[in-house]
DNA sequence: GGAACTGCTAGTCAAGTTGTCCAGGAGATG
DNA sequence: CATCTCCTGGACAACTTGACTAGCAGTTCC
């Protein structure tokens, strides 16, 4: 179930350097191809590697800012607000959390004015009793996997 | 610096299926190989797509306690707090936001257990005066980007 | 109108990579 | 000792990539 040293570098090296491919990277790593092949196929079969998907800017693409939004739910009505979430596009991410009917959810809108559309979209439903809104200025670390990977591999 | 809708479906399929490469989403897009390629080296060097690194899931990795931390920094004391945190594997996100000296972060862990020990170490910095931690138990909307793609290329 | 640009098509080419085999060796397990 | 599992190093055909070509259509600008 977990990951040995070999799977862990293997990943740091598709993470660095996503367009080596297999070959490559058993070079790099200096073990046979079928090795690299083998270890990337049993990774992706177990879940720890989902997929190579394209990684897109939410910032080049015209939306800059991001917040993070602490919902308050009125009991009972966790599914609609899920669904009515789901449909806004701003909506990067969405959880439920620890707390009473609380949810936390990941925004991004174009300008600081444009957030207030957003928010107003989100918060503009019934079962949403409150809202707190925190607006990201700074991103000191951002979205990181690889120091988990080490880690998890020298375990 | 947009997009339009050739690049929201050539991004929507390498979402999907990230392994079938330029020639047969050129295919699917019915163009040609020429224009795909462009399309995406476009993409690429505009940073609208960051990369094709691996998505690794924390949950197969062994963590699957997720948690939202937020905390409260003493004046002056953010750029510690930053190293600090960096240094800490299973903080995977850090964001400092608007309020006094606020910072919000993603960690994970091995277990709700776990969780404590990986609070303690998180919080256990001088600059840090107080921090109030929100444990996700559902996660309806993961992570996305394609509703928030064919947004972009539709304006 | 005509020239210059830009972006797309459709094709070529060599070089490299992938998927899928195979037989054999090394280390651990019972 | 026999069995398993994993890795190696090699092979093969099929395919994809990167780089290039010439030609065509639509815009923009004088």
């Amino acid at each position: 179930m977990g990951i040995d040293r070999l799977d862990g570098r293997l990943i740091e090296l598709l993470a660095e350097e996503p367009r080596i491919g297999v070959l490559e990277a058993s070079r790099r790593l200096g073990v046979a191809r079928g090795t690299a092949q083998a270890r990337l196929d049993r990774l992706q079969a177990a879940g720890v590697i989902r997929g190579f998907g394209p990684q897109v800017d939410p910032a080049a693409l015209g939306y800059p800012v991001t917040a993070f939004a602490t919902l308050e739910i009125k009991q009972g009505q966790g599914a609609d607000v899920r669904s009515h979430l789901q449909t806004v596009p701003e909506v990067l991410e969405l959880h439920t959390t620890t707390g009473h009917g609380d949810m936390l959810c990941r925004l991004v809108a174009r300008s600081n004015a444009d957030l207030q559309r957003v928010i107003d979209r989100v918060v503009g439903f019934d079962g949403i009793v409150r809202a707190s809104t925190a607006i990201v200025m700074e991103n000191p670390v951002p979205l990181r996997i690889i120091p988990l990977v080490k880690q998890a591999a020298d375990d």
